[in-house]
DNA sequence: AATCCCTGCTTTATCGATTTAGTATCACAA
DNA sequence: TTGTGATACTAAATCGATAAAGCAGGGATT
């Protein structure tokens, strides 16, 4: 009755309502998990602690419950950023799932910074996650070997780790980038510039620079260095300025861009509003990843759409698979998901160009 | 040495430093939470602790840790969807600024549904956040009046709750929705039509509904409850089109659309795509929030912006300021930002309607 | 020699829920 | 009368970290 207006009133404990009743807090903790019958409690008791429980408002402590349990039924989620489309779609995915399974989703941005993803790594474990899904900036992989190394179970999302027993859910960026190619060169195209995002190592960056450079080739089209344009992640408005003006200038004319992710691409637009350039009279577009906006953006963009909520949920299931099953020896798997190309208007270069 | 393969290989907790050392545990605590030389420990002692937790890689378990002291650092967000760059954005101002005091954000998007929002609530409550920043559905205001009861620290933002003694950062959306009326009717506007999100009770709608009532008195434009069309939160896209059909036929013929949030913008300009329906030409439209898209979309939108990462920042200052104070007795404030008015090419309606 | 202080630790209780290993009571059989 | 077995429950240990209170031993003080 006294300390109402200072300091917080103390939620109700088990043992709360264990004292109020005259029984031990072993009995009601039974009871409120449903092992009251199990354990031989008479059910008037049994009654008695469920009504006391409504009666005080009682909420188990999760973290005295995590913490006795060695499990929170939490899983951590480590995108690069969760405004940006691909990851709040990917997320969903994950969350819809994990739902049902009675887990919660907890997500976080590394913005592709490996030591801010070290970081939450380690905060998830501190607090007892029961399971990672993480798309890696790929350049601390010791933080994730450690985890393989004590068994703690994770999924890669988006990018993967090459030739290691790591569970994954990644799509085929090589045969989408090719497709996107191809689409530009039967448009006409000959000289595709590509922009992509410059720390290098990223597994998709790579694996849809290599499908773009394999169909380059396949259709012989231009190739050179120059075609490839790096834009550093968090610069990429400025980045892809200087890379269009580079790429639509004289001394290289490029007739089509491939955008390596939607940011790229819509950079592009960006540019080309502010400059009068038109799409795709002037050059062509082609973004990796597709995005609402680009339903209606000037022009429509075409765009290698990925299953987004799908890589959600097999990475969900991926992970809960190896949180139930006690014996951590489950062998790891790789999900390589299609993409699919969305073909709009920013594509068809007319004839002049061809 | 044995258990490498099953189970978890058991985190190293302060008992095995204490044990490997042969002191106690409350030394060990002491020290690594650098309260070892106001306890009078041996600095020699102090750094055989600091070696052996390097050595022996220990992490504090942030559940003990957190039932113990009664705290975790850990401040809940609470967003009707992150994925919409309004709450991102707000979310980034408020992590960064949580950051650097040594909080943690978890974020969890309620789907406008106040039935999840009361669940995360709790959930957040069962887990011992420090406090909650909440953009509440406003239609479960138990749970909030709880929190209230309870002295649990938490500010609401974009919406409020009126005439109740809680801390909320919201921006002047009657002011704003007036601006833009201006602005239309500057531009010729004579027949305003609104979009507004259907859940009627959203302070957000409210207020810009009435400055848009307001202001279209000020002008004298037409005025009737046909022009103002309630779209479905989860209905979006078809809630859109169908107003837009009938506000746009013969029977209305309105000559501007205010779209009262950037997703009815967004659908609009989708729409004005697939009906082949120019903006400003046929009909002029105008955006309560600004996104990046509008800068590069066809034509670019016009709309009022708000200050995104300064709602977040001044939201986590003013939980920050109730969590760090121990006295719960601090009278709580109202912020109201102001809104800016970007003006871009969706305006300008041609003479001929003038 | 008794007292006090200082340094450097340790012991014990605690946060709240759960698990393990009981115990008390009564009925009924041998 | 002793034993068997349900039935209905409880005591104590545990998860890991921390706080409050206490103690041992040596030197200085009176």
């Amino acid at each position: 009755m006294a300390a109402k207006k200072k300091g917080k009133p103390k939620k109700t404990s088990l043992a709360d309502i264990a004292n109020s009743l005259g029984v031990s807090r072993t009995l009601v903790s039974m009871v409120l998990n449903g092992r009251g019958d199990e354990n031989g409690i008479n059910s008037d008791t049994q009654k008695r602690v469920l009504a006391k429980a409504k009666e005080l408002n009682y909420k188990p402590n999760q973290l005295a419950r995590g913490l006795r349990l060695g499990r929170t039924n939490t899983i951590g989620l480590i995108v690069a950023d969760i405004s940006n489309p691909f990851y709040a779609t990917v997320a969903r995915g994950i969350e819809d799932l994990a739902g049902q399974h009675g887990f919660r989703l907890m997500v976080c941005s590394s913005d592709e910074d490996s030591q801010k993803e070290s970081e939450l790594i380690q905060m998830f474990r501190d607090r007892q996650a029961d399971g990672l899904i993480i798309s890696t900036t790929q350049q601390n992989n010791d933080e994730i070997m450690a985890l393989r190394e004590d068994n703690y179970p994770f999924v890669l999302i988006d990018r993967h780790l090459e030739g290691l027993d790591i569970n994954s859910v990644t799509v085929d960026n090589h045969l989408g980038a090719t497709q996107a190619v191809d689409h530009l060169a039967q448009n006409g195209a000959k000289k595709i510039g590509l922009l992509k995002i410059s720390p290098t190592h990223l597994s998709t960056m790579r694996d849809r620079v290599s499908g773009f450079l394999d169909a380059t080739k396949t259709h012989m089209l231009a190739s050179s260095p120059d075609l490839i344009q790096e834009i550093p992640f968090n610069r990429v408005k400025e980045g892809v300025y200087e890379a269009l003006e580079y790429l639509l200038g004289d001394e290289v004319k490029a007739d089509a861009i491939f955008a390596a992710n939607n940011n790229l691409a819509a950079a592009c637009l960006e540019y080309a509003r502010e400059n009068g350039l038109n799409i795709p009279q002037d050059i062509a577009l082609l973004s990796f990843d597709d995005v609402r906006m680009f339903k209606f953006s000037y022009p429509t963009i075409t765009a290698v759409a990925q299953p987004l909520q799908e890589i959600g949920r097999q990475a969900i299931k991926l992970l809960l698979d190896e949180i139930l099953t006690k014996e951590p020896v489950v062998t790891k798997k790789q999900i390589v998901l299609p993409t699919d190309l969305v073909i709009r208007e920013s594509c068809r270069i007319p004839e002049k160009s061809i």
